[in-house]
DNA sequence: TCGATTTGGTTGCGCGCGCAACCATTTATC
DNA sequence: GATAAATGGTTGCGCGCGCAACCAAATCGA
């Protein structure tokens, strides 16, 4: 049974048991059998997430689903919506709400298509090109934060698997 | 500045636009700038909690972090709430009411510590354990799943980078 | 011994996520 | 052309997450 588990750890069943000695301060046990990848990636997601929650709104009050859009915007310019949601891995129904929310906050621009009546081109306005390039430095800034401890082979070793789990996953 | 990217990919700036084509149908663009870490994470998080979603409540209707904790208190057995959401990676007031839910179903027991009238010991009931071993089963089962497209050495240096991340941000 | 602080646990609440229903428009089928 | 299916976008809604306020019990400090 393939787990994936790098270090020394308990054996599966029988680990000792952190409750024993609950109120002894330190020591912390070791991580549990949840040692698994989606415990890992729970866990680092989280990490990431929450204080990427914490600088995004430093920046013109964006929540980070619309900082991820307009990223997204920014890169791709004349972007449906149906693209956007694609692009920043959000369902379309985000994607809409983000969008709506970026053009009340005067970032895009939302024109109804001329030769399509259903769908809409989003673009960024000269603000939000602004925004857009002070919220891409944050971008990099923080993700060369998280990855910092690792050298760039490391980073492009971890980058490649992730690829390859994402890809072997969407493949079913 | 150190982005991690592993493959050749669009030069950050000004890539190729989706939106050009926007209305043919396949041809998916490659993923933008957002070819940060915290966007692969959120990425494989997201495909992951989603179909694990879909396996748990198949075994006696555990939500997602119901399931979670069951798992962390059948391998550490008499286990306090706090212990617990350390060990599910939860907060104390998502432990708390998934521990409530569990002895609500009847698969856990809960009582009053007899030496601090504080605490509480969680432990499995038999119905609990006989659930317990089928959760496990069904989450290695799931975790071999995600990462069987990575052979045990690259699921070593995975794990391996993984932890180094966490333990990294960890420590701020 | 009496207040102040800390710790374990519970609960109220706001928010964002994602599903699914829905409307409008376009495209396919005959 | 009329009808059916598909597509783009919006919106309503339930749910779980996590913060923070809160309660009770224990510990600390003088």
């Amino acid at each position: 049974m393939p787990l994936a588990m790098p270090r020394p750890s308990p054996s599966p069943r029988t680990p000792r048991t952190p409750a024993q000695a609950a109120h002894q301060p330190p020591a912390l046990p070791q991580p549990p059998l949840a040692r698994t990848l989606s415990y890992r990636l729970h866990q680092l997601h989280k990490l990431t997430d929450q204080d990427s929650a914490r600088a995004y709104p430093r920046l013109a009050g964006l929540s980070m689903s619309d900082g991820r859009c307009l990223a997204s915007i920014g890169s791709f310019e004349p972007l449906s919506v149906k693209d956007l949601a694609q692009q920043a891995n959000l369902t379309k129904g985000q994607a809409s709400r983000a969008a709506q929310a970026l053009v009340d906050q005067g970032l895009v621009d939302k024109q109804d298509r001329p030769d399509d009546g259903r769908g809409v081109v989003l673009t960024l306005t000269p603000l939000g090109r602004a925004t857009w390039q002070r919220t891409m430095a944050l971008i990099h800034q923080r993700n060369a934060q998280i990855v910092g401890c690792l050298n760039a082979d490391e980073q492009a070793t971890l980058s490649d698997l992730l690829d390859r789990l994402i890809r072997h996953h969407l493949a079913r």
